[in-house]
DNA sequence: GTCTATATACAGATAGAC
DNA sequence: GTCTATCTGTATATAGAC
């Protein structure tokens, strides 16, 4: 199942195959949104094609004319926002110290996971997934993997030039994350918490992960 | 709103009350486990009481004499298989040393997210939290927060020992488990990886974490 | 308690005028 | 493209006989 993103203009279409006008387009815009909100607060199965129109202000049959069905309207909303939400999350870890790297690049993390919509969003892909499996790949590789992949990146070359002993970067960098989120995700995720943990707290979090690894990834000559 | 778990045959039930026939009870136990199955499978909005009754080899009506209404059968249902799925975690972490136990109850953890129907469970419970507030709290409570508890208390009597240096168990316990679980939990639950890793890379995984640990929590001193 | 048959509601999706 | 009105299926839940 392929899934299309939602294009805001889509400035790079051949102008008049798949021209729209601008009234076409608000419309759209409209239904876009309106699904979205609904979605996210909803879920997939309690939101309905009714009251999106509604919100939207249109009709369901506009709604229909834009979107093949509640499925295609769903997985193009979700893969949107996949990507807008998840690709701040990389933070520059060019020629600082270590320590600060790391720091800067778990508190970031945080930062991302806890802004209102990232949790709703990962509800919905999770709560999905078995059902449109196009959309946990899209998800995967929006968030996730390419955060660890970067970090990975990151180690390996310090691994390279012998400051860090990482023989594996990869696996690091999913521990690393996995350690700063400790069970902080999960209690939001499942309601048991109802609001982030304040930024000194998180700062807490982060800085003992980041005194574990280097500790534990320092070379034991140097 | 309050959740029944679900009991098999409720011995201290005060006979006389609540008794039901034997052939009540069996069919009391297939709406159950029908009704487990289906949940399980397709979650719960796709879940119909039409299927689960058609499973159960009973009528609908029956399901509804013996549950109030869907709300209430999945509340049952969750409840009772959070409490048997993750019961199990524990694992003995007495008087071995630090190192074999930390790699066995790591090793336990993985095992019990990778048995069959713990993925569907957590996806189920993550999915409902919001519709379902008390569910999230059961589930927390039964799984995560009691399995870091019991490492956090361990924990704790090797920081008073002078064993090592852990001055936040509660916090070195929950970053223990996340940076095992690392990204092995988030591939599965998104589809991304249809199958567990194997035992070797499991505890490869492990191993690699209790090295973390055990050199950041050493007393530098001792 | 258990069944068959049914009430009731609302969902997703479409026809056809403009 | 957009609307109003409607088709059609199926869901939860219940009535009433046994």
């Amino acid at each position: 199942m392929a899934i299309p993103l939602v294009s805001p203009s889509d400035p790079a279409a051949p102008a008049g195959l798949t021209e729209r006008g601008p009234a076409s387009q608000a419309k759209r815009d409209a239904i876009v949104n309106a699904a979205a909100a609904i979605f996210l607060e909803q879920g997939y199965w309690a939101a309905s094609i009714d009251e999106i129109a509604r919100r939207a202000n249109v009709s369901k049959a506009t709604v229909y004319s834009h979107f093949d069905n509640k499925h295609a309207l769903f997985g193009a909303i979700v893969g949107q926002r996949c990507q807008r939400t998840l690709s701040s999350i990389l933070a520059d870890m060019s020629d600082r110290p270590v320590g600060e790297a790391l720091t800067a690049v778990g508190r970031q993390f945080l930062d991302v996971l806890m802004m209102p919509g990232s949790l709703p969003l990962y509800r919905l892909v999770l709560a999905e997934a078995p059902r449109f499996p196009e959309l946990g790949r899209i998800f995967y590789e929006a968030g996730p993997d390419r955060v660890a992949s970067a970090l990975a990146q990151y180690l390996e070359q310090l691994h390279k030039r012998g400051v860090l002993d990482v023989p594996d970067p990869r696996l690091a960098a999913e521990q690393f994350f996995g350690a700063v989120l400790g069970q902080i995700h999960v209690r939001m995720l499942l309601g048991v918490a109802s609001e982030p943990p304040p930024a000194d707290e998180r700062e807490r979090v982060v800085a003992n992960v980041v005194r574990l690894f280097t500790l534990g990834v320092s070379r034991r000559s140097a």
